[in-house]
DNA sequence: GCCTGGAGCGC
DNA sequence: GTCTAAACAGGCGCTCCAGGC
């Protein structure tokens, strides 16, 4: 080896285990690629341990350099002068299995500047189209092609010809970006074998790089190697998949979606049907061709508009690594490129890049594992930590403002305000039970670390970007690139703290991690308890945003209590900030991340926003999706429940009928699921639907790999519907169901049961007047099958409740205590039935010791006052744990779950004051004034005394109820079992 | 009936 | 005229469904 001495840097090794383990000297000795890579793990008695031996060329390149992005280098002879971008689209065929290449078309666009808006269809460009015949052309083909209008059409004799004459257009073109759909995964794989098999010329002029010698063709996205010197931009790449949203991703939806364009798809299996030669009209290869010709089109269109390019130009820019994983990988390595320049500016040694079977850190895990419990198999997946808090929502429906507040970037700005950095907390512990501790935050004194002042500073750039914006003389262009650029600084920032805890990370920082986010819960707790403090009720929350009940009609009054709030909460913060993010007007709660709300846009226009509802989801067909948006509709319109229910009903009755009636077209009932592996490689595929759907897909020579999302349709079984066929038999590809003409039926039943009642009986949940069954109905379903165990067994406990006596119900229950202001005596307000004990006379209200009348004011005021110190206590959020021989008390929240924070201690934790225990009490307090109850607990000659006094004291006891009643509203436990309360209503 | 694991969302 | 090898990959929380015992 040849040693060439350099210097001595002072350096740090960072171990990703927290802070910087040693400062010390490093030698640092530096030698050609030409020589074999030292292994990382030896070690001499001269040197103890070794750093960086299998850092790229580029690596280096790029962090010597101080390469931040694509920019022009001077390399000794620089040749650069081409700009263009292209698009090729192939349409693939199959025979005999093999898929071959019928039709391939490049448009080319030269001289582009990615940063003008204008789009590509107002843009010259030259279309140029490939295509052979499978047997022979249809007649006239080539006479009409030479006549087609725009775009270039070149007949080929044979496919090898095709390949040959596209490799020179690519050439001649020598594109800087290439821009497609499915590209890397299926275009170019078809090409490169193709164009092996057939021994295409000068085949390595897809790329850039002059190779004679194929390299193997590998999988996936290794064979981006082959562009090497071009761009490849591919929508449906995990890179162009983050910036589009799409259920699919295929062209079809995503150019109806963004691009407002019906396209036709064509299936695959229909391909060689075009190309029949022995039909009499060219008509239908033409239109083919010109298939491909907009294909190319739409796609070059849709990476237009969803600006990929300037995006990820500027997301590279700020990483340093290099644009083509930006474009085409994910978000792990522009996270490493940000770290490995910092820490190498400041003279760091970084953690080595190790690749191969499992990382050390994940090793070390592992074998951790193995020694602490030996049954404990946690295959697969590592030991995690903790992540946001969520709160148990106040299920149901609320119709007043409800204002949405959530902190901004609340993880990078943790990282600041907490200063949390490899080089500033200090390494973890572990306890007894081999758990790791939380770390501490530094104390103030410590410097800003390397992350906190890298987001900083990337705040602080996207802070001048906007304010740039606000300039009135602003182009529109410039306006558009500042966006973009604001985008990626707001991306960048908020990427930071996902790769702390991914673990194949060359900077994983569980403990950072974990500190982050335990900062966020406590934040969040924090803020809660503010806004209850403030008698404000919280609704809900998630991880960094809590929906503050306003219990206001007026928006201007919302407004006034969100910016106290707002003020409230900043106050104790030096940079953490929390926004109003929006109000909703009516907001339909129905489960932890899953809600639907009528959102105020500015003036006095409305949106509707849903979140996480089936109706979101991709395995629901567009029929479920329409009916659950009806529904919705209606149950947020804010009319009357009785109307709702009513039209809920009729219209699903239309629905059944239609659906029955065969009036609803088969694009509605596609369903769509994702392979999560190679559809060979699931062990139960037999129950998987999309899997025997993409099997069946692979048979036919077309592709599905792991990721790729697949149609189907539900059909009857082929012996008629009492056929037992599985059910994922029974699913198929909707091309398949065309085809079939009438052979295959759609099993509207299933449809009905499985896709559309669900969802529909999870909205309606909340909703008196309709359930399940009558929903099931309504569709022309046996209601019967429908009366679920879930609506007995509430019933059951319905039944219970209303059984029981007010004595048992209520024995925990504190009392109404009543202070006199006269005597200042202090007594408990008993039940109004007990005309014994009863404070309340015919006459009124009045002091049992001193008889002096008491205002019913003043007893409004006295039980106002008493719920909310039971509502406050509740909010405290005490915590008991169940260990008796324990007994902790406490406000904090565990980092692991429920476990008692007590070292040593194996219980578990509960609300020492639960939401049940609340709920009781304002029913406790309500039922005291209760006077139809009050009349039908009384018995014989009490009765009629009972009756009277509830007679001429009904305003008072309505006053009171009322009171009672307000709170007992906001209350979320009344909105899940309305029935249990009428039960006890009623009874 | 419980438990477990994917999907696919939300943040 | 050549041109290592190997090459995936943000986090956790939550609901819902299906399958296994």
């Amino acid at each position: 080896m040849k040693d060439i001495y350099e210097d001595f840097d002072r350096a740090v090794c960072l171990r990703g285990e927290g802070r910087a383990k040693k400062e010390t000297q490093w030698l640092k000795v530096v030698y050609g690629f030409n020589e074999p890579q030292l292994p990382n793990n030896v070690s001499s008695p001269n040197f103890s341990r070794i750093f960086a031996t299998n850092t790229t060329a580029f690596e280096l390149l790029v962090l010597k350099r101080k390469i931040m992005g694509p920019c022009w280098l001077q390399i000794k002879n620089p040749q650069v002068d081409n700009k263009g971008v292209s698009c090729t689209r192939t349409i693939v065929n199959h025979r005999e299995n093999i898929r071959e290449i019928v039709c391939a078309t490049a448009r080319i666009w030269s001289n582009i500047d990615i940063d003008d808006p204008t789009p590509p269809e107002a843009l010259p460009c030259t279309v140029r189209t490939f295509v052979r015949p499978l047997d022979r052309f249809p007649p006239n083909f080539e006479v009409r092609a030479s006549g087609n209008g725009k775009g270039l059409i070149s007949p080929m004799k044979n496919e090898r010809m095709l390949l040959n004459s596209l490799l020179v257009t690519i050439h001649r073109a020598d594109p800087d970006v290439i821009v497609g759909h499915e590209f890397l995964g299926v275009s170019l794989d078809v090409l490169l074998h193709r164009m092996r098999e057939l021994k295409a010329d000068h085949w390595s002029r897809i790329g850039r790089f002059r190779r004679s010698r194929w390299p193997p063709i590998g999988r996936q996205g290794t064979n981006l190697r082959f562009l090497s010197g071009r761009l490849l931009g591919d929508l449906a790449s995990d890179g162009a998949k983050d910036m589009i949203t799409s259920t699919t991703w295929s062209l079809t939806e995503m150019c109806k979606t963004h691009l407002k364009s019906d396209r036709q798809d064509i299936d695959p299996d229909d391909t060689a049907s075009y190309f029949d030669g022995g039909v009499s009209s060219p008509e239908r290869l033409l239109t083919f061709v010109r298939h491909c010709e907009l294909d190319a089109h739409y796609q070059m269109a849709l990476a237009a508009k969803v600006q990929i390019l300037p995006l990820t130009r500027q997301l590279t820019n700020l990483a340093g690594n290099s644009w083509n994983k930006t474009l085409n990988g994910g978000r792990a390595e522009r996270n490493e490129y940000i770290l490995l320049h910092e820490f190498h500016r400041l003279k760091y040694v970084c953690p080595d890049k190790l690749w191969g079977k499992k990382s050390a850190v994940a090793a070390k895990a592992e074998n951790e594992d193995g020694d602490a419990e030996g049954g404990k198999t946690t295959k697969g997946k590592r030991d995690k930590y903790k992540g946001g808090l969520v709160f148990e929502p106040k299920r149901g429906l609320w119709d007043k403002y409800i204002l949405v507040m959530d902190f901004n970037s609340l993880y990078p700005s943790i990282i600041q305000e907490y200063n949390i950095d490899f080089t500033t907390v200090e390494s973890v512990e572990v306890d007894a039970d081999g758990e790791e501790k939380i770390p501490e935050p530094p104390s103030s004194e410590v410097p800003q670390g390397v992350l906190p002042r890298l987001i900083a500073t990337l705040v602080n750039r996207r802070r001048q970007v906007k304010s740039l914006m606000k300039d009135k003389k602003a182009t529109p262009a410039q306006l558009l690139q500042w966006d973009i650029k604001q985008m990626a600084l707001k991306l960048t920032a908020n990427s930071m703290y996902g790769c702390l805890g991914f673990e194949y990370s060359r900077f994983y920082a569980r403990p950072l991690a974990a500190l982050t986010t335990f900062k966020g819960r406590e934040i969040l707790t924090h803020t809660r308890e503010l806004a209850e403090s403030m008698q404000l009720d919280v609704v809900y929350g998630d991880t960094d945003s809590v929906f503050v009940n306003s219990n206001v009609t007026e928006l201007a009054e919302a407004l006034k209590i969100s910016a106290e709030f707002k003020k409230a909460v900043n106050d104790r913060y030096k940079l953490l900030e929390i926004d109003l993010d929006g109000i909703f007007q009516r907001l339909l709660l129905l489960q932890k991340k899953k809600y639907a709300a009528v959102k105020v846009e500015d003036g006095s226009r409305t949106s509707t926003e849903v979140k996480g509802l089936d109706m979101k989801r991709r395995e629901y067909c567009v029929l479920s999706k329409t009916v659950s948006q009806y529904v919705l509709e209606q149950i947020l319109s804010g009319e009357a429940t009785e109307a709702v229910v009513e039209r809920i009903h009729e219209y699903l009755t239309t629905i059944g009928e239609d659906v029955r009636g065969g009036k609803i077209k088969l694009d509605e009932f596609i369903i769509f699921k994702r392979l999560g592996k190679n559809p060979e490689d699931y062990p139960d595929a037999k129950s998987q639907p999309h899997v025997q759907v993409a099997l069946r897909m692979k048979a036919r020579g077309l592709t599905a790999r792991a990721g790729d999302v697949i149609p189907y349709v539900f059909c009857i079984g082929e012996g008629g519907e009492t056929a037992k066929t599985a059910q994922a038999d029974r699913a198929k590809h909707p091309d398949e169901v065309r085809r079939s003409s009438d052979e295959l039926k759609i099993d509207y039943e299933h449809y009905l049961a499985h896709q559309i009642l669900p969802p529909i009986e999870r909205l309606c949940e909340p909703i008196e007047g309709t359930d399940r069954a009558r929903l099931a109905e309504c569709l022309g379903l046996d209601p019967n099958r429908y009366r679920s165990a879930a609506e007995s067994e509430e019933r059951y406990f319905g039944t219970l409740d209303s059984l029981m006596s007010d004595a048992e119900r209520f024995k925990d229950a504190e009392p109404f205590l009543v202070r006199c202001r006269s005597c200042r005596g202090q007594v408990a307000f008993a039940p109004i039935s007990d005309r014994e004990s009863s404070l309340l006379l015919p006459s009124g209200p009045a002091c049992p010791a001193c008889q002096s009348a008491l205002g019913t004011a003043s007893l409004q005021v006295q039980l106002e006052t008493q719920i909310r110190g039971h509502i406050a206590k509740y909010y405290e959020s005490w915590t008991v744990c169940d260990d008796p021989t324990c007994g902790n008390r406490t406000r904090m929240m565990g980092v692991y779950g429920r476990r008692c924070l007590r070292q040593g201690c194996r219980g578990t934790v509960a609300f020492e004051y639960s939401d049940a225990t609340l709920y009781n009490q304002l029913r406790f307090y309500l039922s005291l004034f209760d006077a139809e109850k009050a009349v039908k607990t009384s018995t014989g000659s009490k009765a009629d005394e009972v009756k009277a006094l509830v007679d001429l004291q009904g305003d008072f006891l309505r006053t009171m109820a009322a009171t009672a009643e307000k709170y007992l509203n906001q209350s979320g436990r009344r909105w899940v079992q309305l029935s249990t309360l009428f039960s006890f209503m009623k009874m």
